[in-house]
This record gives C-alpha cells, sequence and structure tokens, in this order.
DNA sequence: CGAGCGATTGAAAAGACTCAACCACCGTGG
DNA sequence: CCACGGTGGTTGAGTCTTTTCAATCGCTCG
C-alpha cells in the first residue's frame, strides 16, 4: 500500500484559517471540500512531477513539500519549500500548463486533493477568492526576483545565512517549538537550496557552528543568533 | 521638458493584437482607451521605482524596457527585457503592494498609463481578461524558475549563450529584421542579465566572436549561429 | 554482517571576480 | 575646429571563492 486515504473536514481544518482558503465563504468552503480526497503520503514521495499536467490542487494538511526543479545535469534546484496550510499546483492549472516544478515530500505529509472543476468553479463565483489567489501569485513572483537577484550577487555564504532565517520561519510555524525550531533537511537539500555543491555547504555550516551561531545535532539544524545572520545576510 | 505626451487610440494600436489586451471586447478596450495617457519616454528614463507603489498599469507601445531589482550592493539584476505590446506594473497593483522591481527604458520609447481604478474595473467585469492575467502571471513564475535554475547551476557561459538566444527574440520581435535581429544593450546591461561581471561577459563574447558564432559592431551583438549556441546553453 | 546512503574532510583545479590601466568614441565648450 | 572630460568597452594579472574528485566515516536497513 503507497498511501493511505483519510477524511479530513475542510470546515474543521486546524490549518484552514492560515491557508488561502481561510476566506472562503462556507458555501464555497463546503463545494472545495465536497469532492476532495485527502491522502497520508510517506517521506520522499513524488507528488508531481514537472512535465505532467495538473488534474487539480492540493493543500498541504501537515508535512512539508519542496518544489524544485531538475538542472540540465539532473542537480535539482529547490525554489520553495511549502508547509502546512499552502495550497500547491494552482499556476499549472489555471494557465492550462504543464507542471514547470516538481513536488516531493519531505517528512510523512497529508494532502487534499481538490478536483480541477470544483477549484475552477469557486474561482469563477467568489472573486474575493480570485483576489486572494492573485495577490498570493504577485507575492510569489515578488519573491522570486529577490531570490534571482540574491543568486546572482551575493557569495554563498550570505546566502546560506538568508537560506538559514527563512527555513527557521518554514521549520518554526507549526510545531509547538518555542522558538527553537529546528531544521530537518539533507545537506544536499539545502544545498539545493542554497544553490551550491553540497561540500561547499558543509564547510560553510561548520564555520557558522565554530561562530556559535547554529547548533547541529545530526542533521538538524537549530539557529542560534538571528541578528548576527541577518548581518552575515546582507539584508537591508 | 522631460517627456512629451502623445494621442494613441488602442483601437488602432498596432501592438494591440500581441499585447494581453488583445482580446479584450470592444466595450473593455473602450473603457482602458478613455482615461490612458501616453508618454514618450527619452533613453534611460526611470519609468517606476522598486519601493514606491504603483496608480495603476504601462502599456508598451514601442521601445524595450528593462526591469530590474537593485541588489546589496548597489548591482543591479535585470529580471526581464519588456518590448512593444508588453503590460507592465499590474503585479505590484493587484497585490496593493510596492512595487519589487524597477523599470527603465532602454531606448526611446511610448507607455500608454492606465489608471489603476479602469483596469480594476475592467478586470473585474471582463472575466476572460481576468484568465488572460493570470494564465500571464502563471506563465512568468514558470519562467522564474527556470532563470533561478540556471542562475543557480549553469557556469556563466552557458547563461550567456542562453541570454543571447533569448534576447534575439526579443530584439528580433518589432524590427523587420529579416532574422538579423541586432542586439543592442551596454556591456554592463547585458551581464546584468547573465548575472556577472562585466568584465566577464566581454571576455565570453570575445570567445563567441572568435568561434564565428556572433558578430559585433560597437555595442550591437549579431547571433549567427543559433544551434550551436543552444548546444552551449544546454538547452534540452 | 554487508550494502549503501548521507555526512565530512582534504587537496587540487577551475571558474569567476576584482583591480587597474588603457583605449575608443562622442558631445561639449572654448 | 580641436582639446577636454566622461562614459562605456577592452585587456591583463593576480586572487579568491567555489567546485570537483577522492577517500573516509558513521549509521541504518535488510
Amino acid at each position: 500500500m503507497r498511501s493511505r486515504r483519510v477524511d479530513i473536514e475542510c470546515g474543521l481544518c486546524s490549518v484552514r484559517d492560515s491557508s488561502l482558503f481561510g476566506g472562503l465563504c462556507s458555501e464555497s468552503r463546503e463545494e472545495i471540500n465536497r469532492n476532495k480526497s485527502c491522502t497520508v503520503y510517506k517521506k520522499n514521495q513524488v507528488v508531481f512531477h514537472e512535465g505532467t499536467r495538473p488534474l487539480g490542487v492540493f493543500c498541504i494538511n501537515s508535512g512539508k513539500i519542496k518544489i524544485y526543479k531538475t538542472g540540465a545535469e539532473g542537480k535539482d534546484q529547490i525554489i520553495q519549500i511549502l508547509k502546512a496550510g499552502d495550497i500547491m499546483g494552482y499556476r499549472a492549472m489555471l494557465s492550462e500548463d504543464q507542471y514547470p516544478v516538481s513536488a516531493e515530500t519531505l517528512e510523512e505529509a497529508t494532502l487534499c486533493f481538490i478536483p480541477k472543476s470544483d477549484f475552477l468553479h469557486v474561482l469563477r463565483e467568489d472573486s474575493n477568492f480570485t483576489q486572494t489567489i492573485i495577490k498570493s501569485m504577485s507575492r510569489d513572483l515578488g519573491s522570486m526576483a529577490d531570490s534571482l537577484t540574491s543568486l546572482a550577487q551575493k557569495p554563498v555564504r550570505e546566502r546560506l545565512a538568508g537560506a538559514l532565517l527563512m527555513l527557521k520561519e518554514t521549520y518554526g510555524a507549526d510545531d509547538q517549538s518555542n522558538g527553537t525550531a529546528e531544521i530537518n533537511l539533507t545537506r544536499e537539500d539545502l544545498a539545493n537550496i542554497v544553490g551550491t555543491a553540497t561540500e561547499t555547504l558543509i564547510r560553510l555550516l561548520h564555520d557558522f557552528k565554530e561562530d556559535k551561531l547554529i547548533e547541529t545535532q545530526g542533521r538538524k539544524i537549530k539557529v542560534l543568533e538571528d541578528q548576527k545572520l541577518i548581518r552575515i545576510a546582507n539584508l537591508y
């Protein structure tokens, strides 16, 4: 058995308020809820693959997902890390195009799949929701412009500092972590976020650890000195 | 006098069909046309600046525009080059946010400014247009994921080859160029597209010229061997 | 227990950047 | 008309970051 079905009610969903579906009226919500199917994915399962066509959208109930693109040499570039409450796959669906990227679970994750027709119907009926979607896309576009710029201009060290701060947010969000969020990724994934070789990444992590900016236990990374990292990241 | 006003009718506009406004019904088009103001910008004039707030959108009637973001060290990263028919500035406006990037003319350009209220009204009324806008944003998101990946993974040489091919398209589009498009950019701008130092860019251009892949006359670059460049760019 | 993956370290090589100087072209003002 | 200043283009040399390759280690899983 590759995956397990579960029942989740949108109305009772713990991540509802933090998701893009948060603002839906009860009518729209019911429509989204009606035909969706929720599945528990195991760690490192591919949810969708670059080049295939979307049949609907996924809403993350729990777990983290990496969105990545495979480069010419087979190396993955991670574009973003999604967490509970995030919705994925709607862009390619709306543009009636193939997925430009792939999605894979980083840990066990529960995803709700909403069929294309239901999603589109709600989008057509609920102009507030349309607005929400458009805003979300705009924000993503802006943050990708940021990433592009730092990838082009900043040395690896600065990018790593920035990535650690970003990941602290992502990993601190859900758990009952009292500010002690632990980043849990393979060194390779981390390198593919920062855009560098795994070895380089390991060496820099080592430096940061020596400087007491972070702590590591196995693969887990705990960010200690946000302020100093912000300075290193050259964020203005 | 910094800029000159001119009159252009959307209904007669030469770039109408190639723009996102192409599919508008005559009613919507009239609404877009009504309150717009068209201005001739000189070369190297800033149209809007990162961090300011949009009051409407711009439609490019003629000329090329660079969209860029200024990095921490004051170096610009060019995100895209827009040409006649393209619309710019709607994302920040729709997300009710500041511009995440700046826009500057690369040559004399005629831009039509459409006030926010008119644009939003058409967007609300015309669901086809909403669809068009969403698609355009999705496509941009996909192509930015591409850029991100090649910036992170490909050496400068490959990125330059890719950029030249892309620019050939951009510069070949309008003119009555019979396949002999000439790229006309400063070396610095070109370096800021590729994401490298100006000197590095110049050296690589020199190599390409030696290999008869391109021709240069002053700052102008003519792409000769598309196929070979595609291979160098490692496009799959 | 052996295979294999992920993490780590070392050493060498390569790619790209910086700095500095110089050139070429162009518009301006004397 | 020509010297001048400035911008953009080019070249060289040295340096440094980052990558690559190779090898080792630790741990988990079957």
